[in-house]
DNA sequence: GATTGCTGGTTGCGATCTGCAACCACTCCG
DNA sequence: CGGAGTGGTTGCAGATCGCAACCAGCAATC
């Protein structure tokens, strides 16, 4: 966060998220809903070490991407949000995963959801970025507004069960 | 290049350019284009070491992102061209450069090109891109096609001369 | 035909980051 | 009180990074 090599847009973003681990912490905080350390650190596909995912997090919260609370439900418990910035990663994980669906060697379970994300462009992403600040800033909206994180999470374990099978 | 942590599309882009160099190769030779070892060396906003472009440059052309080819004119000189999967990363950088103009400090002038792009949408991309497939893979495309390369960098060129005054 | 400069790199080395495993203080539940 | 669960910290070996210095081959210059 010292360093600031150049004013250059993408570079800055490379400062902040140009790394390995960071997108996918912000990833299975976006699509897993993962709000807790340990579950950021066990649920996790990849394998994150201890050590490396409280760094993350510790940045993240300084570089203004997420937060982080006490749990009123547990005084040790601490729960990771989205913050705005954070949530408005959503364009840049589509994208991104729309290029590795198509240039490297996905799994079809885990790259489902790429593909939903494609098929439904912008709109889906702002649907989904509206229900993100609700889950995540608590921000209300519409009644009857449909929950994109369930539609893609039903369409992961659809994918699951017929690899299954 | 060895590991693959998980089959998810976005880890997985992770690996081939979560690092902070990559990208911003791409970048120059996309954005700058600029298709020498000095000249991606030397007019690096961010300045590169010489030993990371070498190493990047031989990752990038391994995971089929760019080529390398002797120069004809210059028995010793070397050229970099994108390759497909290279050029299809417009979108990734658009992304990541609208999001970075919103949430850091960028400068006027180096942002520039991301709001355009932003402004432009997926077509400007689209034209964007078989633009990059004419100067790097040398693939013809429709008299009067509009140089989107040319557009962005007369604008930062303007934004450089407005910036002196 | 020696010099000078440009070409794409390589080498050495210290600092930093990574990844694994073990450990810790605290809190809640029974 | 005992045990499971909480968010982490610590130690350490190995990999990676980043800077600076250096290099051999080629081409134009003097």
């Amino acid at each position: 966060m010292a360093e600031k090599r150049s004013g250059c847009p993408i570079n800055l973003s490379l400062e902040v998220i140009g790394d390995k681990w960071s997108l996918l912490v912000i990833r299975d905080m976006t699509f897993g809903n993962r709000r807790h350390f340990r579950e950021l650190l066990t649920s996790s596909e990849e394998g994150i070490a201890s050590n490396i995912l409280a760094d993350r997090l510790q940045r993240l919260v300084e570089a203004g991407l997420i937060t982080r609370a006490p749990d009123p439900s547990h005084k040790q418990k601490v729960v990771y949000s989205l913050a705005e910035p954070g949530i408005q990663l959503v364009p840049v994980m589509a994208a991104l995963g729309s290029w590795g669906r198509r240039h490297l060697p996905v799994s079809r379970e885990l790259s489902i959801r790429a593909e939903l994300l494609e098929r439904g462009g912008p709109a889906l992403w702002e649907d989904f970025m509206d229900e993100l600040r609700e889950l995540h800033l608590g921000k209300a909206r519409p009644d009857g507004a449909r929950s994109v994180l369930a539609h893609l999470t039903e369409a992961y374990l659809a994918e699951v069960a017929r690899a299954e099978n």
